[in-house]
DNA sequence: GATGAATGAGTATTCATTCAT
DNA sequence: GATGAATGAATACTCATTCAT
C-alpha cells in the first residue's frame, strides 16, 4: 500500500547516493538525538563524513532531513504504540504506551523538541504525529472499558502527557535523566479510576480537530 | 536607609525617557511572551518603535531588560506563593500553590523560559528563583503531615510539575488556554495518599543541588 | 599680539559656561592622559559633572575638543621650549629640551597618540606643533657653534627624537615609565661631536616643508 | 612524523579557495600594513572581493587571519637576526641586527603593532616573539665582549630600539622612507663604548618579565 | 543654556543556503 | 553526483553625534 510521498521517489537512488543519504540519516539522528536541532547542517555532514552540498542534494533544506529523520522516527514509535495496544491487560498497556513514548523522547532531545514545536515541524511531521490518534483512542477506551481508566481521560490528552513527560525529561537530561519516570508514575496513580476521590477533571479535553490544529501550528513558540 | 538598588532610582526619568522605557518594557514583554526570549533586541526596538541605542540606554545589555522585566514578574509569583501558604487546609494550599504556578506561566513564554532555564537568567533572577523552594518544602511537608500527600514526594518535584503544566499551557494557549487544568487535576490526584494503589515512584527525587545545577545550566538544548 | 584663533571668540562666554568649559576641558585633560583619546565623550562628560549635550555645544566634535586641548597643552610646551633655550649653556640647553618634552609626553597617553598621529590631530595642531621649529633651530644652531653638538643634526630630526621616545614611554608606561630616559641618553649620547668615531648620517634630513607635509597628513596609520 | 600543523594541510585547498585565500591574505597586509589591525573584518573582505563569509570559512577568526599573515613574516625576522649572529665583526652585527628588524618593520604598521602591543597577538606570535630574544642577548653579549658596546645596554633594550626606529619610520613613510636610518646612526653611536663622554644610562633597563608583561598587555593605549 | 535621550552605523562572528568546480 | 567554497543576513553590543525637553 504506498502512499503519496512513497510515490515521489519513484526513481530509488544510485547505489553510492543512497547510501550517503543513510549515512547523512544517521549522522543527524544522532548529533540531534544529543544535542538537538539547532546543529548545524555543516556539523551534520561532517559527521557523515560528506559534503554540505551532498546534504542539500539529498534534502532540500534542514527541515526537509528534519522531516525525512523524523517521521521515519515517529513512525517507528507508531509501531512501539501498536505493541503496547497488543498487551493483554488493558492499563498496562497504556501504562506501557505512555512509557515507551516518553522514554523515546526522553533520549531524543531533537525528537523532543519536534514535538514541542520547533520551527522544523512541517506537514510530514504533522502527518506522522496523526497516526497516533487511533490508537491513543483504543488504548483509553480499553482501560476505561475495564473501569481502569477514569472514565473523563480522552484520547487528546495523551500527547499532552507525553508532552508534559519528554519537557521533564528535557529539562533535567544531564543531571537525572530517568527523573520523568517520576512524573509518569504520578500521571499515571492519577489516571486511575480505583479510587474514591478522583477530581472531575474541570476544562474540557480537546477535540481532535482542536489538536490538528495545534499540531498544525508554526511553532508558536519556536522553542 | 535604603538599599542601593533604590538608591539607583533616585532621579526619575524624563517623561519622554519614562514613556520610552515603558513601551520598551511594553514590546518586550509582549514578544518575549509571544515567541520566547530569542527574540532580537533589535527586533524588540523595532517593536517599540525606539532604535537598538535607546534600549541599551535604558538597559545594560538583553540580560538586564529581562531581569527588569521579569524580576517584578517573579517577586510576584514569590508572593503569591506565599499566599497559597496562608490557606488553611494543608492539601488546598498545595493545589492552590500549583495552580497558581501554573497559571502565571501559563501564556508567557519568556517568563517560562526564565524558571527553567537560564540562558538570559542573571543573579536577581536567580535570586528570584530562590525563594520558592522554602515555601514549596513547607507546602508539601504540611500536606505530608496531615497523611493528604504522598509520602514519596519531594521539594523537588514541585517546578518538575510546574514546567510540566506549563508547557501543556503553552502547547495549546491559542487553542484552548485553560487545558492545562485538566492535567493539573490528572497530577494532584496522582499526588494523593488516600488511595488504595499509589505506586512508589520509581526514580529517586532531584536533590536540591541538582536542581541548582539544572536551573545554572544554560539552557538544556538552547531553547 | 593677538590671532585668528582668538579672534573667533568674540563674545566672552557667560560665567557658567566658561566655567563648564574649564570643567570639561580638565576633565578631558584627566582622563585623556590616563586611558589616551578612545575614551568616549559620554566618559568625558560624567568625568566633568556634566551632559554630553553640554560637550557638543562648547566643542564641535570630538576633534574639536581635543584640539582645543592640546593646543593649549602643545602651546605650554612650546613655553617648555622657550625656557630651555634660556639655559646658559647650548649643549645643556639641547639636552633639557629633549628631556622636557619627551617627558611631558610620557605622562599624557593622550598627547602621544596626537604626536604619533591619532585621527583626531586637525589643523589647528598642526599649527601648535610649528611652533616648535624656531627653538628646535635656534637649540640646535647653538650647540653646534659651541661644536657639542654634531654638524649634521637638522631641526627637523627633533621632533623625530621626542616621537621616537614619547613612543617608547608609551609602550612602558604601565611597567617602567621613566624607561624613556635610558632612550634619551641613548640618543643624546648619539649626539655629540665629541667624539672620535661619530658616523655620518645616512640620509638627508627632512626638509621642513616635508615636516610640514607629514605634520599635516590625516593620520597615517590612525592609531 | 610532521607535527599537526602540518598535518592539517594535508588536502591543499581547491584552486578558486586558495585564490581567495591569497586575495584575503594581499588585501589584509595592505589594509593592516596601510591602517594598521584595526580594519574591521568586513573591510578586508570588501577589499578582496570577497564575502565576509569567506573570510571566515578560511581563517577562524581575526586573529588568526593576523597569524596567519604575520607569523611567517616573524619568522622571517628571526631568521635575519640569526643572520646579523653570522656577521664577523660583533660590533657589525649588532648594527646590521638593529638595521634589519627596524628596516622590516619600516612600513608595516600591522607588524609594528604586533609586535609591540597583542591586541590580536595570539600564541604563536607570542612565540615567534620570543625567537628574538637570545640572538638579541647574544649580539649584545658580544659586542660588549670587544669593548665596542656600552657596557651598560641590556638585551631588552634592543625592542624599544627597533619600536622607537620602525615609529619614525612609519611617521615618515610617504614623505622619507628611509629616515629612520638616521635615527639609527644617532643610536648606534650612542652606544657605542668607544668614547671619552658616554652618560650612564639613568634608569634601570627592563627586567625580561617585565618586557613580558608588556608585550602580553591588550595595547597599552589600545592602538 | 544645559541636559541627557535617541539614533544608527559599525564591529566580530555564525550559519542556512546556493553554486562553481 | 559530490564537494566544499562563497554568500550575506542576522545577533549582541558601542559610541559619536543630534535634538527634544
Amino acid at each position: 500500500m504506498t502512499d503519496v510521498d512513497e510515490a515521489e521517489q519513484v526513481r530509488p537512488l544510485r547505489r553510492d547516493a543512497e547510501r550517503n543519504r543513510q549515512r547523512i540519516l544517521a549522522a543527524a539522528a544522532e548529533v540531534f538525538a544529543q544535542r538537538g536541532l539547532q546543529v548545524s547542517l555543516d556539523e551534520v555532514a561532517r559527521h557523515a563524513g560528506v559534503g554540505v552540498g551532498t546534504v542539500y542534494r539529498r534534502f532540500a533544506d534542514k527541515e526537509d532531513l528534519i522531516q525525512a529523520l523524523f517521521t521515519k522516527r515517529i513512525d517507528d514509535l507508531a509501531v512501539l504504540a501498536e505493541a503496547a495496544l497488543a498487551e493483554p491487560d488493558p492499563w498496562q498497556a497504556l501504562v506501557s504506551y505512555l512509557e515507551r513514548m516518553a522514554g523515546a523522547m526522553a533520549g531524543d532531545a531533537g525528537l523532543r523538541q519536534l514535538m514541542l514545536f520547533s520551527p522544523y515541524a512541517g506537514e510530514r511531521i504533522a502527518y506522522a504525529r496523526q497516526k497516533f490518534s487511533p490508537s491513543g483512542r483504543a488504548l483509553i477506551k480499553r482501560a476505561q472499558a475495564t473501569g481502569q481508566a477514569r472514565a473523563d481521560l480522552e484520547t487528546t490528552d495523551i500527547p499532552f502527557m507525553i508532552l508534559m513527560l519528554s519537557t521533564a525529561a528535557d529539562y533535567a537530561q544531564d543531571v537525572s535523566p530517568g527523573i520523568w519516570r517520576r512524573y509518569l508514575t504520578l500521571l499515571v496513580d492519577g489516571l486511575r479510576a480505583s479510587r474514591d476521590c478522583a477530581t472531575p477533571l474541570p476544562a474540557p479535553p480537546l477535540l481532535p480537530e482542536e489538536m490538528q490544529m495545534i499540531m498544525n501550528q508554526r511553532s508558536p513558540q519556536q522553542h
